[in-house]
DNA sequence: TATTAAATGCAACAGTGTTGCAAAGTAAAA
DNA sequence: TTTTACTTTGCAACACTGTTGCATTTAATA
């Protein structure tokens, strides 16, 4: 399975996304690193064990605000959420990748692609593509 | 702005969709009618003024198994629902269209396109693809 | 260490969606 | 048309998700 990103100074990283290193956020992605690939609100709580519902829900909109991680919106799922590229901003999130989510083991990926496709409708003007897909990964297939 | 399509006999649909014909779904039927986009749950309760939430809910569910309406997921916005073509069953949506965010109107369309993107990843098998695009739409531009 | 700003935790609440059950409505056969 | 079987609706009650205001604690910086 493919590793979306891993978080390798997470000090530098918080600070780079203009937030404190704060224990609490450190635990966040430290879940965020253990998992290869995108995950919901209910595995980060289970994880944690002992939090507060607020502050975790006030550290995901954070994460989200500063660019650290991504919403991923899979139709009739519980929203999954995954670590974003260094180059996020809170201005624009900037992914090259598609959303694949397997139908085998459920696993949701980001999935990088060589080529983005390009879509072109008349009169239409296009500045964001979002692709989400739906199938079998890699590893389900072996 | 792009229709997406139009209830021309309610009965029929209805019935083609395994669902019975009632005063309540005729007029849920009627909204999505009136509206050349893409709806939200909000959007369908201030039309209906007078109804039941539950049944609403119920009646929407119903809408989206059997195959007579679809989802669509725009990131961090409330989800928008539209009238699926009649091929559409409840084993599975078949569309070809992307679903196009307006930033200007804020219109959610269903847009057919000619040629659907293919994308291949090695080693991953890929069954379906939704493809959400956000810009300005033909109506805002001219 | 002192100061300032940000993050956390608590209480309370609003919105969304669900379930069980009884009543009303619909479809189809007698 | 009436009967019967099944589906839909409405009510009450509830669970889950996410938010806000405010007091307290913690982190960053001087």
């Amino acid at each position: 399975m493919q590793q979306c990103c891993k978080v390798k100074n997470m000090k530098n990283l918080l600070r780079l996304k203009k937030l404190n290193e704060t224990p609490f956020r450190k635990r966040v992605l430290d879940i965020f690193n253990k998992y290869p690939y995108a995950i919901s609100m209910g595995v980060i709580e289970k994880e944690l064990k002992d939090y507060n519902r607020i502050t975790l829900y006030r550290t995901m909109k954070a994460f989200v605000k500063n660019g650290l991680i991504h919403e991923i919106l899979m139709g009739g799922e519980e929203t999954k959420f995954a670590l974003c590229k260094e180059i996020c901003s809170n201005e624009a999130h900037q992914h090259q990748h598609i959303h694949f989510k397997c139908k085998q083991c459920n696993s949701v990926t980001c999935v990088e692609i060589a080529k983005f496709p390009v879509i072109s409708l008349p009169n239409y003007k296009i500045e964001e593509l979002e692709i989400q897909a739906t199938g079998v990964c890699a590893a389900c297939q072996s």
